[in-house]
DNA sequence: CATGCTAACTAAACCGATTTAGTTGTCAAT
DNA sequence: ATTGACAACTAAATCGGTTTAGTTAGCATG
């Protein structure tokens, strides 16, 4: 079967391509195209299955129906369940996804917007490594549409769907204090990004409360090139003297994973020796040994807010103002915090 | 800063659009263009940060370097791996990749395959609901570069990457057999894709070669739309007389998930009296209780050959023979199946 | 001095749509 | 018979590139 063109469509049923043009895309009766020669189109169009070609249509319209993603990494599940959400809901409203991993580069990152703008995305919905101010103030310098999910810059007015990174690890903190623990480790990323500062101030802000004392060496930092090697190390340190610990803190999924197969490498016992919370988890988090309590994100809100948000933006209908939406997190409460 | 076009860019340096575009595609050696004129455009370009439209670009070349994936769930931690490898190389390359899920709706892919091709892309990769022969050998017949991945058409002739599901589970049911297990069951989807049969017949083989009778009651087929109710009552009747079982193989990740949780539920010791194996994996396989052994898919290499493939398809280097990879599984033995 | 070559460029068509600014024909009202 | 209104269309410009098929000027050659 042939592909037809609009100009086919013209040529065999001697009308203009406007003519069928404004058919096709229901500015019929608007245009005062007869019945007649409206359904003669839309019948042919049908027959010949024509679609139009979305580079030419995107090129004059100036808009191409498609957005953006920009993320860390599309293999990690926390981002793969968020694309999942964000595409289906996209979708539905006629838009195509086009993603990109930035793998936390900064430069990388720049570069995968601008080839999306070259793309001519209407918008973009970035995780952003945090690093690119400069760029994000440009695309809002030119009102840009986009909305940045996940994290954000806290003193650049944008909009935003994160969660409450603070509040998750407080809560987290604080549900091993109240069980009665005191030594707490906190195995997190080196510092660079404010979701993860965040987590830090909400586990120190929860030993506050508590009226614990704040010992650095419990802080225990690892890059994320090499988190696995450096949390098993870091795992070690923790549970030795002088400063060994009767709880762990984990800043993200992977790292409570790591850390979990250092802890059962040397046989301490979770909960019973040291506790654990992660923050963030993974799918099977309920059937490790032991179930890893966990603070939850809603994927498919940040997902779906982000897309709600993006399409407003896109639409024009809203005004300037810049929204910031929070969402909230949950303790998902398991055996390895010890509390059940 | 305001954006510049080719004409913009001819305009102030007195050339014609031409000479420019012929410059910045670094064909102005053999066109014969001046080096003085070409220092001009490609610094006036640098400076002025210069980026062809890729809607223009793809419009009129036919071509926009952009490549389709179209598989059942992007926020399964299985294609999201893969996701990643083909995006990874397909950027190396040059190529944006657009995604779409079909949620295993053929009619749903159906159309994902269209929307993809009108918006030009180069080549398609695709995980098929196996339901839409017509749609592929359509493709086929208009020698539209694809690469089928994951799931084929084992009558069609077309390029394909997939793993070896039928040795897979041979080699999971075998294993499980040499450790004494003789009432083995298996927990799959319905019938409906061929690496789903696959699967069945691997289980069913390894008990032919172990000379143990097939009986039909040990294999629970569930929906995959209602899987973990349905995987719930399947345990429930698999551990019961007058068929209750001493191990059971899975076909997905997600039924083995839904099964231990059930298996836990009832208190039924993994693995001393229900042995269990997995086809793929989730991530903290390995830090479940027991950790599960699972059959390891290479997502790594089914994302990278799928490029190769699809990009010698794309540039037309091979002749029209059609290349299809069986990529080797592997078991990754833990304690679930009571060997360790 | 006409001829042929070549280096260095360019005009204009084209890709496949959308959209602006008309045009044409019919009919009713004056 | 003229005017105006309106229904039913359409020609051509446009989007921002690529590419084909030239053109022009300068120089060497017989």
């Amino acid at each position: 079967m042939k592909r037809v063109f609009l100009k086919d469509i013209a040529k065999d049923l001697n009308v203009s391509k406007t003519t069928v043009s404004l058919v096709l895309n229901n500015k019929g009766d608007e245009n005062k195209i007869s019945q007649d020669t409206q359904q003669k189109i839309i019948a042919y169009a049908k027959e010949h299955s024509y679609v139009p070609n979305q580079l030419a249509r995107g090129l004059s319209r100036g808009k191409s129906e498609t957005i953006g993603l920009v993320i860390p990494n599309i293999s990690d599940i926390f981002y793969a369940r968020i694309a999942g959400f964000i595409e289906r809901k996209a979708k539905k409203l006629g838009y195509t996804v086009i993603f990109s991993s930035s793998y936390e580069d900064p430069k990388k990152e720049g570069e995968l917007i601008q080839s999306m703008l070259n793309r001519q995305v209407d918008g973009l919905i970035i995780a952003s490594t945090q690093q690119n101010r400069e760029e994000i103030q440009s695309l809002k310098a030119d009102s840009f549409p986009f909305v940045l999910i996940d994290r954000h810059y806290p003193d650049s007015e944008t909009d935003y769907v994160i969660v409450d990174n603070f509040e998750g690890t407080k809560k987290a903190t604080a549900h091993l204090l109240s069980l009665g623990r005191r030594k707490i480790g906190f195995v997190t990323l080196k510092p660079g990004l404010e979701v993860i500062r965040q987590r830090l101030l909400g586990y120190q802000k929860a030993l506050e409360i508590f009226g614990i004392e704040r010992i650095d060496e419990l802080v225990h930092e690892v890059s994320r090139e090499n988190y696995e090697e450096e949390t098993i190390n870091g795992i070690k340190q923790l549970v030795q003297f002088p400063n060994a610990v009767d709880a762990l803190v984990f800043a993200t999924h992977y790292l409570t994973a790591a850390g979990l197969r250092e802890l059962k490498r040397l046989n301490i016992k979770v909960p019973q020796e040291v506790a654990i919370v992660s923050f963030d988890e993974l799918e099977a988090f309920d059937l490790t040994d032991p179930a890893i309590t966990a603070v939850t994100q809603p994927a498919a809100d940040i997902g779906n807010v982000a897309v709600d948000i993006l399409m407003d933006k896109i639409k024009g209908d809203v005004p300037l103002t810049q929204m910031g939406r929070v969402l909230d997190i949950e303790l998902a409460i398991r055996r390895s915090c010890g509390s059940v």
